[in-house]
DNA sequence: AAGCATAATTGGTATAGACAACTATATTGT
DNA sequence: ACAATATAGTTGTCTATACCAATTATGCTT
C-alpha cells in the first residue's frame, strides 16, 4: 500500500482506494478498527485533513463508520447490488429461460416538450427520436418501452440500428464512449396507452422504470421509460455482503 | 439568515440548514447559482473550508451540484431512494437530513401459514416472530414494514432488540454470521391495512419491496416486506458500466 | 471583427495547527 | 474495595493559508 505524492491522482483518492481494497480483499473485516487519522497522517507523511477526506468519503459510501472518541470501523453490513438483468430485457428473459421478442409500435422524430427537453438536456422543441416498443416474453406482452434519444447527438438512427444494438452503433460507428447511468423505479396505475398495449384491465398497477444513460463526458444520450405489468414482472436484486 | 459562532451547533451545519431552507422555500430555484465559497467566507467571517463542508454535504444530499471554474448550483430536488447500499430506512433518511422515526404496530409470535413457511423455510404452523412497523419521515408515514423471523432460529427476540439492531444481536450475541440476501420489488395497489396505516386514499399504488436475508450457511433468517407509498417514494439505482 | 493572450474568478487539493467532545484506561484518595 | 479524578487517545470542528485546475471575462493584436 503506497501513496505517491507526485501522482496526478489526489492523495485522498489514493488512500481511499487503498483502504477500499483492503476491505474488499477481506484484509480488513467487518467490525475491525482502522488506524487512527493521526497514524495514517504520520505513516504517509500527509496531513490529517487529507486522511479525513478519504475516510469521510468511505463513510459516505458506507464502507466505514466512525464513533467520536473511539475510532473508525469497517461497516458490519454492506450490501452491494448485482444489476445484471436490470439493464436488458432480452438478457433478463434469456436468464430465465424464456423466449423474448419485441414489437415495434412506432419510430419517429418528435419535438421535445419541456419536460423531456429538461430530462434529455436539449432545447425545447429540439428534435428527438421516439421509439415505442412492446416487449414480450413467450409472446405475452410484458412491458411498453419508450426510448427518447437526442437526434442532434445521435445522428442517422434507423429502425434497423435500433433493432440490432444502439450501443454498438454509438460506440462502434459514432465512436462515442458510453458512461454511467441512473435508474428510477416507481409504482403507478396504468394509463390508457399502457392498458391497451399491455392488454391489461383498468386500474392495473404498473412498475415504471426510467433509465437515464450518459456518455463518458456525462452528456445524456438516452432516456428509456419502461412500463412493466406488475402482475407478471418483478424485479429481483441480489444483495451481497461486502 | 444568521450564523451564530457561539452556538453549540456547528457553523457548517447552521450554514447547511440555512441554504437548505432557502432551497425548500424556493428562494433559491433549481438552476440558480449560489454565492461562491469565498463570498460566504467573507460575508459571515468564517473560513472557506467551513463553507466548503456545508456545501459538500448539500452536494452529497443532491441539493446542489458544482462545476469547477463556474460555480455551485441548485439541483432539481427529488425524493429518491438509492437502492445501492440500502441497509435501513433510518440510515437512508439520515443521509437525506430528515428526521426518521418508526412506530411499532405489533410484535408477536404467530404460526407460519403455508406461504410464509415456504418463504422462510420452516415447518407449517411453526413459530415465527411478526413485527409490524410504520416508518415515518418527518412524522409522515412512508412505509409499512412487516418483518418475519423464524423463532426457532433466532431466539430470545424482544422489542428492545428489534428497536436497536437485529443484526447486531444475531452477530454479536448469537454469534451467527450474516450472509447474502435477495430483494424483490413489485408494484401493487394498497390493501386495506396499507391504506389505513399509510393514510392514503383507496386505489393508491404502492411499491412492495421484499427482502430475504440469509446467514452465511444460507439458512433464511428473515423476510422483510415493506410497502412504500408510491406517491412519495422513488427508488433510484446507479448503474455502473463495466 | 476575429483570434489570442492574460487576468480574474471559481471550485479542488493539501497543509499545519488549535481546541472541543467523547471514550477508555490508569491513578489516586478515601 | 470503590469511587472520583486525571490522562491519553480518538474523532469533530474550525481557522488561515497556499497553490492547482477549469472556466469565464477582458483587453490587446492582427
Amino acid at each position: 500500500m503506497m501513496i505517491d505524492k507526485n501522482s496526478p491522482i489526489p492523495i485522498y483518492h489514493q488512500l481511499e482506494e487503498s483502504i477500499k481494497q483492503l476491505i474488499e480483499s477481506n484484509q480488513l473485516k467487518p467490525g475491525d478498527s482502522l488506524p487512527s487519522e493521526r497514524e495514517y497522517s504520520e505513516k504517509y507523511g500527509i496531513s490529517r485533513m487529507t486522511v479525513r477526506q478519504a475516510i469521510i468519503n468511505l463513510v459516505n459510501e458506507r464502507y466505514l463508520y466512525r464513533i467520536k472518541g473511539k475510532g473508525t470501523f469497517v461497516t458490519e453490513q454492506k450490501f452491494e447490488q448485482n444489476l445484471q438483468g436490470l439493464t436488458s430485457f432480452t438478457e433478463d428473459m434469456k436468464a430465465r429461460g424464456m423466449k423474448a421478442s419485441s414489437k415495434l409500435v412506432s419510430f419517429e422524430i418528435i419535438p421535445a416538450d419541456i419536460k423531456l427537453a429538461n430530462q434529455l438536456n436539449v432545447p425545447e422543441h429540439g428534435p428527438v427520436y421516439e421509439i415505442k416498443r412492446i416487449r414480450l416474453a413467450e409472446d405475452i406482452p410484458m412491458a411498453l418501452e419508450r426510448t427518447y434519444i437526442s437526434a442532434n447527438l445521435v445522428q442517422g438512427l434507423t429502425t434497423e440500428i435500433v433493432q440490432d444494438s444502439l450501443y454498438k452503433y454509438i460506440e462502434g460507428t459514432l465512436h462515442m464512449n458510453i458512461g454511467s447511468g441512473t435508474q428510477v423505479i416507481e409504482a403507478s396505475i396504468a394509463n390508457k396507452e399502457e392498458l391497451k398495449l399491455l392488454e391489461i384491465p383498468e386500474l392495473s398497477p404498473v412498475m415504471i422504470m426510467q433509465r437515464t444513460s450518459r456518455l463518458e463526458d456525462n452528456r445524456i444520450f438516452e432516456i428509456v421509460k419502461s412500463s412493466y405489468r406488475a402482475d407478471r414482472y418483478k424485479f429481483m436484486i441480489d444483495l451481497k455482503r461486502g
